[in-house]
DNA sequence: GTTCTAGAAC
DNA sequence: GTTCTAGAAC
């Protein structure tokens, strides 16, 4: 019976009719509404009578029929637009950040729709109450601590978040105005984009951003129109295509459509280390445009390869920005990566709030001296940072010299740190063409190049020591000839770095005979102990005894016996539980970033039964790459010197999956649940090199 | 590393 | 209202 849908769903497909193709874009319509907003009914009334495929994606019963969570929506919003339907998301949406996933889901085929219910609370509560039934009075009172307190956070949709059409609902005959205007979009059909039914005081800036999007030319003042596709930010499709094809710039003529395709969920890439960067001495110290320009781009694809998935963004104030226009011509020239290298015009100090782009890091054409004041960026970077920044410069440097660039980690007190989200600023000093600033190389282009090429590599490198902050650099050296101390030295004691409570595990290995008690078994080398907070029915820690050795980045190759006596000791260990309880699978292994002072080694069996695992952290610390098998670190400290060490973040911060099935599950209770169950053979990889022991037979590891 | 707790999510 | 997470404090 799918054939019918599939059979109806055909004509969008074909390539042959560009025309239909653009008309017949499927849709994602996000509601927007306390519970007994009246949603469902919304979505029900609309597809009853629409003649499109439409699919009501309902998070309170999309799991069999219970309530279900937010990625379980968006894969199966993902499906069904694979399928050319077009869905509706049924779940509050009220804030921000709970539709901004769905609104990535658009693309060149798919726009992405919000319809707000804001109606009043005093009438869902009343719903709710009569929806329950029984005891009106408790259960409506309960109703209305829970609706009042959604309503209070709730943020309305705007455009700039992705949108391209939104509709506002303040009462039930605008519900209905809307219901009818949804069921009327026939398969072909497509809705105009804007806002519509706001009446609000907010009204103001949503017509601003309308009017923005229609008519770029008389709106040079907005502080951001993006000149360049950012991939999974607030930009939507429409915007891209509006902007360039009727601002003279009609021949970037951008792929938007980079990826539409819902099949896959991209991943939130928000969290991409991306700089932000101005262009250097090209506005106040006048150096040339072309030159500068060829500059940046070969300095962009120079650093290209190391970049990793980090992104470079260079900004400028104006679409008519000629330095932007000749990087934009140079780059695509060389064929840049345009998702990892593009350019956009905004104001460096608002590119999150105003133009929705994340940019972690920001670069400042600084002044000599590193001071504010002067005007232009530096003058405007100061002023947005705040006198944090002023300080935590002064306390890295005093001056910078031309050519080098100074990394200052933003104090979380700095406004742009905290409504920005940019982490560090680095400064960088130009070389300087006018005559009448300090240092002016007097037309002296052999030298100015030179000056220029060094600034944008310190600033490019700096960028990575920041990027990479959790991976050892042991010769990231000078950056710059400011004293930056992004990382601490590897090889020194960092008494200082460790709190007190977590040196517990320094002190064992230290001064074992202290700790009785606690010791299982002590050598010169190394002690035995049980972990503190066990996260599975066996977990301990084999202690180095080195001082000094407090974690894996400090490991190099004179450690090679000592991980290796470790890793025996661990294995001693492990047959003596194996002995104990023969359904135990045992791991030995490191953690990337560890928590706790003093080299220690996990050696902890793979049930994960236990109380004390409570957090995503801990979970993720011992079933994603954050954990280092001790086989692969003495492997590679015996064949490069040192352990690789994953950066922790992203890997703490993922999702929860079962590290035998690899399925994936909401939160930490359901996990257990799962994982309590779970018995399916572990992931090949595991299996390999004596990761797991018992080593598991071939008969467990083929299908 | 844990505990505590505010607030997000439903 | 409860459940759960994540950040701050220790």
């Amino acid at each position: 019976m799918e054939m019918d849908i599939d059979g109806a769903s055909k004509p969008k497909d074909e390539k042959a009719c560009e025309q239909e193709k653009e008309k017949g874009k499927q849709i994602v319509a996000l509601l927007v509404g306390a519970p007994a907003s009246g949603k469902s009914t919304f979505c029900e009334n609309v597809m009853r009578a629409s003649s499109r495929p439409w699919v009501r994606i309902c998070q309170d019963t999309i799991n069999n029929g219970k309530a279900g969570s937010k990625p379980l929506c968006l894969k199966s919003a993902a499906a069904s637009l694979k399928e050319g339907k077009s869905v509706f998301i049924d779940r509050c949406n009220l804030g921000k950040d709970q539709r901004v996933d769905f609104v990535k889901l658009g693309g060149s085929e798919v726009e992405v729709h919000a319809v707000v219910l804001d109606l009043p609370a005093k009438l869902c509560i009343s719903r709710i109450a009569k929806r329950t039934g029984h005891e009106g009075n408790l259960q409506g009172g309960k109703a209305a601590a829970v609706v009042n307190r959604m309503l209070q956070n709730k943020e309305l949709p705007k455009l700039s978040e992705g949108f391209s059409r939104i509709t506002f609902c303040r009462n039930e005959t605008d519900v209905e105005t809307a219901v009818n205007t949804y069921a009327a979009v026939g398969p072909l059909d497509t809705l105009s984009h804007g806002c519509f039914g706001q009446k609000d005081p907010s009204a103001k800036t949503q017509l601003g951003i309308l009017k923005f999007l229609k008519r770029p030319h008389e709106t040079d003042t907005q502080d951001s129109v993006p000149s360049q596709p950012t991939e999974g930010n607030s930009q939507c499709g429409k915007t891209q295509e509006t902007v360039s094809s009727s601002s003279g710039m009609a021949n970037q003529k951008i792929k938007v459509s980079e990826d539409p395709v819902p099949g896959s969920i991209s991943q939130d890439d928000s969290d991409v280390p991306t700089l932000a960067f101005p262009s250097i001495s090209t506005a106040d110290f006048q150096f040339n445009l072309e030159k500068a320009s060829d500059i940046i781009v070969q300095k962009v694809e120079e650093f290209m390869d190391k970049l990793g998935n980090a992104k470079l963004v260079l900004v400028d104030l104006t679409e008519r920005s000629k330095i932007l226009s000749l990087v934009r011509a140079k780059a695509a020239e060389k064929n840049i990566d345009s998702k990892r290298f593009f350019t956009f015009v905004g104001d460096i100090c608002q590119l999150y709030t105003k133009g929705g782009l994340r940019c972690n890091v920001i670069a400042n054409a600084a002044n000599w001296r590193l001071k504010p004041g002067g005007g232009g960026v530096n003058a405007a970077i100061f002023n947005a940072a705040g006198a944090a920044l002023e300080a935590a410069t002064m306390d890295r440097a005093k001056s910078l010299h031309p050519g080098n660039a100074l990394v200052v980690p933003l104090p979380s007190t700095s406004p742009l740190y905290y409504k920005e989200g940019v982490t560090h600023v680095i400064h960088v000093l130009g070389p300087n063409m006018n005559p009448n600033r300090p240092n002016c190389l007097d037309n002296d282009y052999i030298k100015g190049c030179k000056v220029l090429e060094d600034a944008y590599s310190s600033l490019f490198k700096g960028f990575l020591s920041v990027a990479n902050t959790q991976v050892s650099f042991p010769s990231s050296g000078s950056i710059s000839s400011g004293p930056s101390k992004l990382k601490e030295d590897t090889s020194g004691t960092k008494t200082n770095s460790w709190a007190p409570c977590l040196q517990a595990l320094y002190n064992i290995a230290m001064q074992p005979e202290k700790h009785n008690k606690q010791v299982l078994e002590a050598s010169d080398d190394l002690v035995v102990i049980n972990d503190m907070y066990p996260k599975a029915k066996r977990h301990l820690l084999v202690l180095a005894r080195i001082k000094g050795l407090d974690c894996l980045a400090d490991v190099r190759k004179e450690h090679l016996h000592l991980l290796k006596t470790m890793h025996e000791v661990g294995l001693r260990w492990t047959n003596k539980f194996l002995g104990e309880d023969a359904s135990l699978v045992i791991r030995l292994g490191y953690h990337s970033i560890p928590s706790m002072r003093q080299l220690h080694l996990h050696v902890i069996s793979q049930d994960f039964d236990s109380k004390c695992l409570k957090h995503k952290k801990h979970w993720n610390s011992f079933t994603t790459a954050f954990f280092r098998d001790s086989v692969d670190v003495i492997e590679e400290v015996n064949n490069h010197g040192k352990a690789t060490i994953l950066d922790d973040n992203k890997l703490l911060s993922m999702e929860l999956r079962c590290h035998r099935c690899r399925s994936a599950h909401p939160n930490i209770p359901r996990l257990k649940s799962h994982i309590s169950n779970c018995q399916d053979p572990f992931p090949a990889e595991l299996q390999k090199k004596g990761r797991l022991v018992p080593v598991h037979t071939n008969s467990d590891i083929d299908p």
